[in-house]
DNA sequence: TTGTAAGCGTTATCAG
DNA sequence: CTGATAACGCTTACAA
């Protein structure tokens, strides 16, 4: 391990003072050209590089923002991470992952406690910004610990959240269209004449699960009849669609179903095969919500484009504004788009271009 | 925003010095009860958190290690991430994310450049430690300025790669057991008959690529013929094995074909079903890859679980001794196992556990 | 145009 | 057991 060489020791190879040397790195005030040349050459033969720690001490900026989330492995998030982390990168900030693993499968230890520690951590590392992409905050109750450590941490730096908006806290959100989601799958399946409509997918207690759902019911009830028995709230992954889809038609007559996301409709299509049910033609699947990849199932999933690539651009555009103590114009979300496919009959003209942006 | 509060204030307001809240803080030398309590409460009331930046100044290490990788849509990055951040957060450390997009569908800027850049950064950021996932360091032949740059990265902190070794790297890597994996299908497929088999995906170049290949190659003549016809490397992704399967099979007469991995399985068969093609009647399907949500699909994909969960894991252990100067074992990841499912015929019994792990 | 010196919030050494 | 005080590497007035 070669030793670290400090501004420091640059000037004195340059045969200049520390501030001739930091006025060169950041490029600011005048320095002679030779001085300049001297520096950099300097620079150049040791490889050095500035100490963000250092700087982040002196000047109290880390270009660095926090982004928290529950489960890595679900494709809404990778989606948004993916965002950010290409949004955030072309402004000169890094990301910082903070996974908190309070929804996946590895679950551990009282999420709430888990992700309060992560707001400690935060805050201790000083980061510019904190995006937050689930957890918690998506329950319709939210543990008031962890609200008001919000709110205390939303005093201290600044935080977006990516969920629907919660009364009690004073972070910004970036909302989507869940309403307008919705009324796009069911009409389209009304139009195509399916009337026993049922939904599976989401938990019950998670805002957008229950948005969804009452969205759906309010929909429902305009054109046709429907009871509780249509609705299977289990989870929001391919093995609750694999698991769930049977359980509810056995306990509803349904001609269609509307899956929460595309993965849960992954997993009910694939159980439906297997009991020897073929989906559009015995029961259509719909999704509320797109995830990559659905245009490649058999059959190709007819879905709601939700256009979560805009959200994580927006948070990102809301931070850098909050960071820089900018106003922050009040940006909407991109308006949901129904995608066509297969799962639902009327096959479309099918193509592969239909990919999430 | 509320201001700040540091160490000083507390110290002051428990009446003490900083050195005694210091060694309460971090449970260090002597504090007498008491005035370890008044400290404890000030702490409390104030809600001081200490700055991590400040104590990394002083101590040198920010409990963080760096995680670079060039596409975090990759379900086989995704995977390492996920174990990477549930191994380093149980020792303690938190994780930086360097998503480098020099591989994904968002590219931009010339990928040495980029990657070469991040090492920089992560310099800069005095992070304990750098798992490389991928990159420029997957290439057979490894541009040379980011080669030296890596090299001398690896000089002044430890870094671990998770690739096929190089030579020319100093790195410490860790390796996946390719040619074991790739013998798994291919003698599954020669033992259910089948003879003329096709290779799709990956690209020419990549390592992994390159060797899979060779090693597909090696082991088909032993039993059989192939020629380079019956070769196909375009790309890793579903698009590749949904765009290559047509092509591939226009060129060689095959009976089946292992796809690089399962993501290319996919695209391939969505392709099959298609053109009126079923598999495996008509053309049977193996992965050599396996990826999260595989037993899901029609068919049900028969591939290769290379347990790369335990890379993850192996990776962050070998850094974390690295970082404490401990003598690294030489821990090799677990052996692939072949997981049969439909995709080649000889359904064995399926079952939706065949989970990665 | 350049240099000096005072912080930034900790830790760690060394005296009390 | 406790408290000064010197680092840590950089930025930024302020002087020169």
């Amino acid at each position: 391990m070669t030793k670290k060489v400090t501004i420091k020791e640059i000037a004195r190879l340059a045969n200049a003072s520390v501030s001739t040397v930091s006025r060169v790195i950041n490029d600011s005030g005048y320095v002679s050209i030779e001085k300049r040349q001297k520096i950099e050459a300097a620079i150049k033969s040791t490889g050095y590089h500035p100490s963000q720690i250092a700087r982040t001490l002196s000047s109290s900026h880390t270009q660095t923002i926090a982004v928290m989330l529950p489960d890595i492995t679900n494709p809404y998030f990778i989606n948004l991470i993916e965002q950010i982390s290409i949004h955030s990168g072309a402004e000169g900030y890094q990301v910082i992952l903070m996974n908190t693993d309070t929804a996946g499968a590895h679950k551990h230890g009282d999420p709430v406690t888990i992700e309060t520690n992560a707001f400690a951590n935060v805050l201790e590392r000083q980061v510019d910004g904190l995006i937050v992409l689930g957890g918690e905050i998506d329950q319709v109750h939210v543990n008031p610990e962890y609200m008001s450590a919000l709110n205390s941490l939303n005093d201290q730096l600044p935080v977006v959240v990516i969920s629907q908006k919660d009364e009690q806290c004073n972070c910004l959100f970036v909302e989507r269209h869940i309403d307008t989601g919705m009324k796009m799958i069911v009409q389209h399946l009304l139009s195509l004449g399916y009337r026993h409509i049922g939904f599976l997918g989401g938990q019950q207690g998670i805002k957008i699960a229950d948005q969804r759902i009452s969205s759906f019911k309010k929909l429902m009830h305009l054109y046709a009849n429907t009871s509780d028995e249509d609705i299977l709230a289990n989870n929001f992954y391919i093995e609750d669609g694999y698991t769930g889809i049977e359980p509810l038609l056995q306990q509803a007559d349904l001609d269609a179903v509307i899956a929460m996301n595309d993965q849960v409709a992954i997993g009910a299509m694939r159980r439906l095969r297997e009991i020897g049910k073929s989906v559009p033609q015995d029961i259509a699947i719909g999704s509320a919500d797109m995830f990559a990849g659905g245009e490649y199932t058999t059959p190709a999933i007819t879905t709601v484009n939700q256009h979560d690539t805009s959200l994580g651009q927006i948070a990102v555009k809301q931070l850098l504004h909050l960071i820089n103590n900018e106003p922050v114009e009040s940006l909407e979300p991109r308006l949901p788009e129904l995608v066509m496919r297969e799962s639902c009959g009327e096959h479309q003209r099918f193509t592969t271009k239909d990919s999430l942006s």
